[in-house]
DNA sequence: GACATCACG
DNA sequence: GACGTACGTGATGTCC
């Protein structure tokens, strides 16, 4: 029957209970592994006694159901980006528990309701419109106030804390009006919990005044000139618009998109099965047993030594867990199968996923097979695009039999691949997000065991799958080369036999829940889960996006290029064999370095330690000012650098650009690694699209064949001085900080102080020195280093070191004290909390050397880095109604296409999420600029 | 597969 | 006193 007349809804904030149970209870963890837990179980203490409750009460619900906060981030913070700002993050030990209670929730067997964008409040809003509409009652478990405007028609409030009925006389009796004027009166009042500022010298008393006096909020604020008292009227009048955004952030929407409907709600009697197995997970031992008394049911067994407790010994080492079993893995042939996994899934909560495809390249690859686990073990796989070994008479592939519909296993897998409360865990989840989503399938959301690591172990190890199974599960996987051979030889996924394929596949999945497993617990250990929550985890599907979408390039601009360098490069060749007077492999350093040292005698030839000449440019660009001594020599070496730098361009830019075109959206689709840089960066692959050349004239018209389409345009926003103005706040510099809030030559301002010079009319080569100092100490500095790279004697190089420390004291003590740090933890910190790891710190011999800089320069670097991950992570929702789309990351720049109409809008948007990026986590003492460019193509945007 | 070289921030 | 030196990446070509 649907949900009406003498049908009773029981809306509990299930937010407000957790933070309600963290706060009320010690810190408890599981004993088994550490996992926090202490507000799982008073959350589920506080489920277990509501639900008895229901069962002595003559009003029991018939409908019921827990609403949770999708995240802290909702739509009110389009409309007001502080809302809610001044609320610090929840706990390190805390936030692993909110997924636990969605899950006890479940367990409980009830329906666990959140929403993306929208606050709890606004959900239950909207049901308790819903049943008020519908003819029956409603009433909200909540101590919120801001539920009060609710009350009414049938909508009642519980307070459990007070133990009280709240109705019509209590939000009276609070808010001195009725409930559908309450957020009047909020938006006059503010409120500095929520960080809504409403109007300022007016609090609850005299809002209520105003709004009894007046009607409503509206009527007051078009009459306020009728006000006696001069101050109050002139605030009403002066802050008119602020009053009416408090308004609509403590407005309730009660039309929140929801993924169900009332009837879905109706009461359900436990499943004793299910609950009794999330409790004895959890290893609540007290709790188990005196549920499982309630609903008469023998309570498993938890020893004493596995109960949960709350001491802090680390998880232990061994693994307990299932040994790995190639034969127990399942191949799933059909839609019932499937469906019962999908279902097993569903009803836990999470899944393992793995795709299998026929190449590395996610926008070319073909879906071979998806991958499931459900637990350790237990994991299964589904062929989907396997052929037969040989193909039919004429070489074309055919179908191997046993496997399902293409089509029905996706439209199976789409809803719980799509469904929120699920969590689908996958190690490089980015690659399997691009096939499924080539497949119609969102995957969300989503956790990564890849980043799980990074966050934990940058600097330590890599962070493959092979490599961490390895490493912490103790077991090797099969190589994938034992199925598809290597080189030459080697065949495509497709092609593997599906008995062999279920093992390699299945096993992946199976690997990864215990991986997950094994990190989860692990990451507050280590201080890292708000670095993975913020800066990983939530930057997969950005990037997925960015590389779906990938970047316009002219093949023709490219082509044209490549054939001039062709020719250009074989004049130059004929003219290096000329004057060498031979022929020889002018692309080999070790032959350039035998014509030019050797057959020439240009004399400073120095062999590195494979025997061989070293070539490099600098040594080249020395030879060339041998003019007069040796005249031949220097112009062979200004020669091959010429030769160098078009083979180069030629090589690995016009050519091979082209190849990447893809064929099916005429665009450039590179791949980042989200794991790969040790300090935080992301780096660019397949292909690098962050190392396009810009700083020669030559090299930079390679950029003009990055284009918009027709009708856009390429935007270009970058951080200016980004790492200087970290290092300024982290060293602490005054006079650098000065310098950057009043916006100066932050070089010329270096030399000034350091010469003595004045700004004004300042040699540019002194300039250039200060700045090459300015960079060296983010590198962590050496007078020998520098030296090298100003091509200045070492002594006076060390002497522009030395007075730079002097001048500037708190670069010496930074990295001394880094250098300290990384020596006691063997890792440093970013200002965010990533932690990198240097492991060589205290090594000996020239070893340390590297490591002590790397630790000085990884604050720095790794700081920005997570600045623009942060902005990436953001830059969605801000620029969500515009026609534009974020295509590139550059490390400190990000590249934009947009429609030519909503340049200046974009530009705006993009540039207060960037400067603004480091917010409410971390306040620097110095402003972050951003400069805008725009243009058809990406030489005219930068 | 190691090494040298060179493109970027 | 000697040692070897800017930080972080990826792609290409040569050579073994």
């Amino acid at each position: 029957m649907a949900f009406g007349k003498g049908h009773h809804l029981h809306l509990i904030d299930g937010s407000a209970y957790i933070f309600r149970a963290y706060h009320a209870l010690p810190p408890l963890t599981r004993k088994s592994d550490g996992l926090p837990v202490g507000a799982v179980a008073g959350f589920c203490n506080m489920i277990s006694r509501y639900v008895d409750g229901n069962g002595s009460s003559k009003d029991a619900p018939t409908h019921v159901a827990v609403i949770f906060d999708y995240s802290s981030k909702t739509f009110r913070n389009e409309i007001f980006p502080e809302y809610k700002a001044n609320r610090p993050p929840p706990p390190e030990d805390l936030r692993p528990q909110f997924p636990l209670t969605r899950e006890a929730t479940r367990a409980f067997n009830l329906p666990a309701i959140e929403v993306q964008d929208y606050e709890a409040d606004d959900i239950i809003a909207t049901l308790a419109r819903e049943a008020r509409e519908a003819g029956g009652r409603c009433t909200i478990i909540s101590s919120d106030k801001d539920l009060m405007q609710l009350v009414g028609d049938g909508v009642e409030m519980f307070d459990p804390m007070k133990n009280r009925q709240m109705g019509l006389a209590e939000v009276e009796e609070k808010f001195g009006v009725r409930p559908d004027r309450v957020v009047d009166v909020q938006a006059l009042a503010g409120d500095s919990v929520d960080n809504v500022p409403g109007a300022p010298g007016i609090g609850l008393k005299t809002a209520a005044l105003l709004i009894q006096e007046y009607g409503d909020l509206d009527s007051l604020l078009a009459r306020a000139a009728e006000i006696k008292q001069p101050k109050r009227r002139q605030t009403l009048i002066d802050f008119a618009d602020q009053i009416r955004v408090s308004r609509d952030l403590v407005r309730l929407k009660d039309d929140t998109p929801l993924p169900i409907t009332l009837d879905d709600l109706e009461v359900r009697d436990p499943e004793p099965e299910a609950l009794m197995e999330f409790l004895t997970r959890m290893e609540f031992r007290t709790l188990t047993k005196r549920i499982a008394e309630r609903l008469k049911v023998e309570a498993p067994a938890i020893s004493a030594d596995m109960a949960a407790s709350d001491d802090h010994a680390p998880p232990p080492d061994a693994e307990a867990a299932a040994p790995f079993d190639h034969t127990a893995y399942v191949t799933i042939r059909d839609e019932a199968v499937l469906a019962d996994w999908l279902a097993a899934a569903l009803e836990q909560g999470f899944v393992a996923v793995d795709t299998e495809t026929t190449s590395l390249d996610e926008m070319r690859a073909d879906l071979v097979g998806v991958s499931l686990g459900l637990a350790p073990g237990k994991a299964a796989y589904v062929p989907l695009g396997h052929v037969t070994g040989g193909g039919d008479l004429f070489g074309a592939a055919v179908r191997a039999e046993g496997q399902m519909d293409v089509d029905r296993a996706l439209a199976l897998l789409k809803p719980v691949l799509e469904d929120p409360s699920v969590l689908k865990i996958g190690q490089n989840m980015k690659y399997d997000m691009k096939i499924l989503a080539r497949a119609g399938i969102r995957v969300a959301p989503i956790e990564d065991t890849m980043l799980q690591s990074y966050a934990m172990h940058a600097g330590l190890h890599g962070h493959g799958m092979d490599l961490l199974s390895e490493q912490y599960l103790g077991h090797i996987p099969i190589p994938i080369k034992t199925l598809l051979g290597s080189g030459k030889s080697a065949i495509t996924f497709d092609k593997v036999d599906v008995t062999e394929a279920t093992r390699y596949a299945a096993e992946d999945a199976d690997i990864t829940l215990r991986l997950w497993q094994k990190f989860r617990p692990q990451l507050h250990l280590a201080h890292v889960t708000t670095v993975y929550e913020t800066l990983e985890r939530p930057l997969v599907p950005v990037l997925a996006e960015m590389e779906m979408a990938g970047i316009k390039v002219d093949r023709d601009v490219l082509s044209r290029m490549s054939n001039a360098f062709a020719q250009k490069l074989v004049q130059l060749e004929e003219e290096i064999h000329h004057i060498a007077g031979k022929k020889f492999n002018v692309g080999s350093p070790k032959q350039i370095g035998e014509v030019l040292f050797d057959r020439m005698g240009v004399p400073g030839g120095e062999k590195g330690k494979t025997g061989a000449y070293a070539t490099g440019a600098d040594v080249l660009e020395d030879v060339t000012t041998l003019e007069d001594s040796h005249p031949q020599g220097a112009l062979l070496a200004a020669r091959v650098l010429d030769w160098r730098q078009i083979a180069k361009l030629k090589s690995t830019y016009t050519d091979t650009l082209q190849e990447a075109i893809n064929p099916e959206t005429g665009r450039v689709h590179t791949s980042y690694s989200i794991a790969g840089a040790n300090t935080g960066r992301l780096a660019s692959t397949d292909p690098n699209l962050q190392n396009i050349p810009v700083r020669t004239e030559e090299g930079r018209r390679i950029r003009q064949a990055f284009v918009a389409p027709e009708g856009k345009v390429l935007l270009s926003l970058d951080y200016s001085q980004i790492e200087l103005r970290i290092l300024a706040h982290i060293a602490d510099i005054p006079a650098l900080k000065q310098a950057f809030r009043e916006g100066l030559d932050i070089h010329a301002m270096t030399a000034s102080e350091m010469f003595g010079v004045p700004i004004e009319g300042m040699d540019p080569s002194i300039r250039r020195q200060a700045k090459a100092i300015n960079f060296g100490v983010i590198y962590g500095i050496s007078g020998f280093g520098l030296a090298r790279n100003l091509r200045i004697p070492r002594a006076e190089a060390q002497g522009f070191i030395d007075r730079y420390f002097e001048r500037f004291p708190g670069i010496r003590e930074y990295m001394d004290q880094t250098i300290a740090f990384a020596k006691e933890h063997g890792h440093v910190r970013t200002l965010f909390g990533r932690r990198i790891h240097t492991p060589e710190i205290n090594a000996r011999g020239p070893g340390a050397g590297f490591a002590r800089r790397a630790a000085i320069n990884a604050p720095i670097q790794g700081t920005a880095a997570d600045i623009i991950r942060r902005a990436m992570v953001r830059m969605p929702d801000a620029i969500a109604g515009l026609p534009a789309t974020m295509l590139l990351q550059v490390h400190d720049e990000l590249l934009f296409e947009v429609e030519a109409g909503a340049v200046d809008e974009t530009i705006a948007q993009v540039k207060a999420v960037m400067e603004g990026a480091a917010h409410p986590a971390v306040h620097l003492d110095v402003p972050l600029v951003v400069d805008a460019g725009r243009g058809a193509n990406w030489s005219e945007a930068h």
